[in-house]
Order: structure tokens, then sequence, then C-alpha cells
DNA sequence: GCACGGATTAATGTCAACAGTTGAATGCCC
DNA sequence: GGGCATTCAACTGTTGACATTAATCCGTGC
């Protein structure tokens, strides 16, 4: 879709792949110890490559290594959460500020169609997860893109979305807070269609503050649930 | 300083730390290919570790690998400073933000004596660069470790700044911007003494969006330059 | 019985050789 | 003379073996 041109892709590549969606499918879990020779011996590949992908998650921060003890996955807890939303309320609040400035008539009505198409998916599902995470991944998503900002872009569509990605957050807060999602995200469209970049980056930001708020407070809940009937 | 303990380094992390400081020194100039072999036997290692550490700076944006083609150092342009110093604007933002609400008294003076350290410093000599960017540099970082936001910390003084400073452009633009830098300083620290948080965001943003519109047109001036005599 | 020390084992760290791919230079054909 | 195919060299990709470190377990001494 974004570029159908063919690249050529080493092993490393997609092997960094699979890591990423191991761990944000949570095949692999927060905290969990990896073994190279375990990993590279399942993927069916040597110690090599396997190492260079493990590196580049590494500065990803999806992954930290001890020196000569080994690899971890990153480690969640309701406060590292806290800090990963708060930099996304930033990011996506001068992304959303900017998008206000240049955002095209036309990409305005597609926003529109995505929620209204949107909502209508919450009446029929109720309260199901999936469609909705896509869906607000592909609002946010948009007016990310609406930036014209590469940078901005890859730090809010990528890296930080894949640490969030991790948390799977809004599974367990979208539930909860589906209809207010949806009044926030009509009010930052309204913003938008107006052009107006204060009131564009206050609405996203305040979308994305109580997100954080609900988010911390579910995953405290889980986390001592987790605590007490702790057994594997 | 900050965490006495010894922590084991492996070859890898030694070679990262080596490759980050060349780039950020010039030593790899931007753009500039890297042949595996070559260097590897300039720092007399092999290829292995050498590969892993670029694959971290890989997940750090500060080289760029083509399947097959070989490893460059990140391309700069105006365009990408730019884009840059938007999302330093928004992360330092909200740093000063949440910095306005945690700090103490005792950070407040520390910040007020740097500043003042900082404009004698000036006066004596006059324009001389880096103990100004130190200085400067040092000023940014106290705020961002006063949000006790690990993510953020890492984010401002960690990957944002390293890719910042491959640019170098402070060397270029607080000759120019001294005077102005310092009172947008004294304007962040008085806002912060406050426990003012809207204040202090809208300072803070005010005085990075200044330099990015200053070390944007700084920039262009010496791409174009060095275009029209490039001889190399 | 407890604590310290050493040996063992299993992991990570490093290296050197081999395989595969790319880009360029050379030569042939039109 | 220009364009295309072929060959070649150099670099990246991958592998398996070897070195080194760390944790655990066992034995010994207090």
């Amino acid at each position: 879709m974004t570029s159908p041109k063919i690249v050529a892709k080493s092993l490393v590549d997609a092997v960094t792949e699979r890591l990423e969606d191991a761990i944000i499918a949570g095949e692999l879990a927060p905290g969990e110890r990896i073994f190279e020779q375990v990993l590279a011996a399942e993927m069916g590949i040597s110690r090599g490559p396997l190492r260079e992908a493990i590196r580049r998650l590494e500065g990803r921060r999806l992954l930290e290594r001890r020196a000569n003890i080994g690899v971890r996955v990153a480690e969640l807890s309701p406060k590292r959460l806290d800090e990963l939303l708060t930099v996304r309320e930033a990011l996506e609040g001068i992304a959303c500020r900017i998008a206000a400035e240049k955002i095209t008539d036309e990409e305005v009505a597609e926003l529109s169609a995505l929620i209204e198409t949107h909502s209508k998916k919450k009446d029929v599902a109720a309260g199901q997860g999936y469609y909705q995470q896509s869906g607000d991944f592909d609002f946010h998503f948009r007016i990310a893109k609406a930036t014209e900002n590469e940078f901005l872009i890859s730090m809010i569509t990528g890296d930080l979305y894949d640490l969030l990605r991790v948390y799977r957050y809004k599974s367990s807060t979208m539930g909860g807070r589906a209809t207010e999602a949806l009044t926030e995200h009509r009010r930052i469209v309204e913003a938008l269609s107006n052009h107006d970049p204060d009131a564009a980056e206050a609405a996203m930001r305040e979308h994305i503050r109580n997100a954080r708020i609900y988010a911390k407070l579910a995953l405290e809940k889980a986390t001592k649930a987790q605590a007490e009937g702790a057994a594997e």
C-alpha cells in the first residue's frame, strides 16, 4: 500500500519481524529470558543472525541484554506504561497540531467516515476488541501521516506503538472507554476540520491523557490480580 | 556519577560507543559508506561484534543498512533537522510541564546558578561554542531529569540528543542566538520556580521553536555553501 | 550445621572461513 | 560507436567452531 516496490530482505530482517511479532503477540512474555541457542534452533537458523536481530530490537528497547548474562523481553509495569503514554501524549499532541495546519478536506472526510464505521462496528460487535483496536490505530495513524513529518510518523506508528502494543492495554481499556473514546475522536476531527491547531492539540492530548489514566488503573488491577493468583 | 556500580561490558558495547562517538564527532560523515571489513580491521576486531554494534545503532537510526548493499551513516538534511527539532519541542515541552509540578526549590536554585555561570562564561569567552554547548545540555538535562520519567529522560538526553548532535547545529546557532537563548532560559526557570506547568511548557516550546527556525536557516545556508564549493 | 571455595556445566562472547549477491568492467555483437 | 550480455572481484550474509564468563552444585573445613 505504501510502497509496492520489491526490496531485498535478509535473514536478519525476517527474524527481527518474527521476534517483534512474537513479543507483541505475547508468545514471548515480558521479562522472559531468551536463550539464543534454543531460539535459533526453533527458527532453524544459526545464532549469528539471531543475535543481530536481538541487537536491533535492543536499540528499540523491546529487548534488554545484560553482558554475559542474557537477553530478556522488556519488563512492563504500570509506571512504565504511564511513562510511555506520557510521551505518546506529547508526540500525538504536536502531530495533531501540525495536522490541523496541513490536513486536506478530503482527509478530514476520510477520518469522519472512519469514525462512523467504527461506531457502527461497536454497536454490532458490542465491545468486541479487535476491530476497535485496528480502527483506533488507523485513526491515529492517519493523523500522524498528515503531518508529513517522517520522523514523527515513525515514532508514533513505529517505535512507540510497538512498545505500547506489548501491553495490549487497548483491549483492556477500550472496552470500558469505547463510548468516551468515540466522543473524543469526534472532537479531534472537529478541531482538525476547523484547522484549529490549539484546539486540535488540546483535544488529542486530553484523549490520550484520559486513556493513560484509565489504562494505568486497569493494569494495576490486572497486575495485582495476577500476583495473587500466581501459579505457573 | 549517576551509577557508580560496575557493569560488565562486552566488545559490542565498546564498539557501539566508539562508533557512536565517531559519528557524532564527524569522523564518520553523514551519508558515508561503512565497509565492515575495513572498519573491523581498523578497530582490531572481527566482523561479528562490529555487525552487532551496527545493528544496534540501526535500531537507533544513527546508521542505515540496505540489504546486500551496505551500511551508511544516517543522511542529514534541513528537512530532517526540522523534523527532529519538532519532536524535541514536543518532548521537552511536556518534560518542562511535568518538571514544573515536581521540581524542588533546591533544583530550581541549581538551574539559576547554572544560567548565571553560563552567562558569565559567555562574557569571558565571547561566543566560544564549547562551554555554551555543554552548559546548554546540562540545563535541558536537569529539567528532563526532574520529571523522574525514565523513558522521557532517555529519549531527550539519549536517542534524540545523539541524533541532533550529528548536526552539530548548536555550534552554528548558539553563537548567533546566545543572548536570546539566555533570556529564554531565564523565562523557563521563572515558570519552573512558580510551579506553573502551562507557562513552563509554553516557555520551553517557544525556546526550542526559536532554535529550530534559526537552525534550519543556518543549515540551509551551510548546505548551499557546501554545494557550491564542492571539491572533495 | 553453616559458610566458604572450587569444579562443572551451560550459557554468552568472539572469531575465521565459506556462501551468496551486487555492481562494475570487459568484450562482443549489432 | 553504442548497447547488451558475461565474467569477475569485492563486499555482505551466514555458518559452525572455539573462548570465556557466570551460575550452580558439591565437597570440605570450621
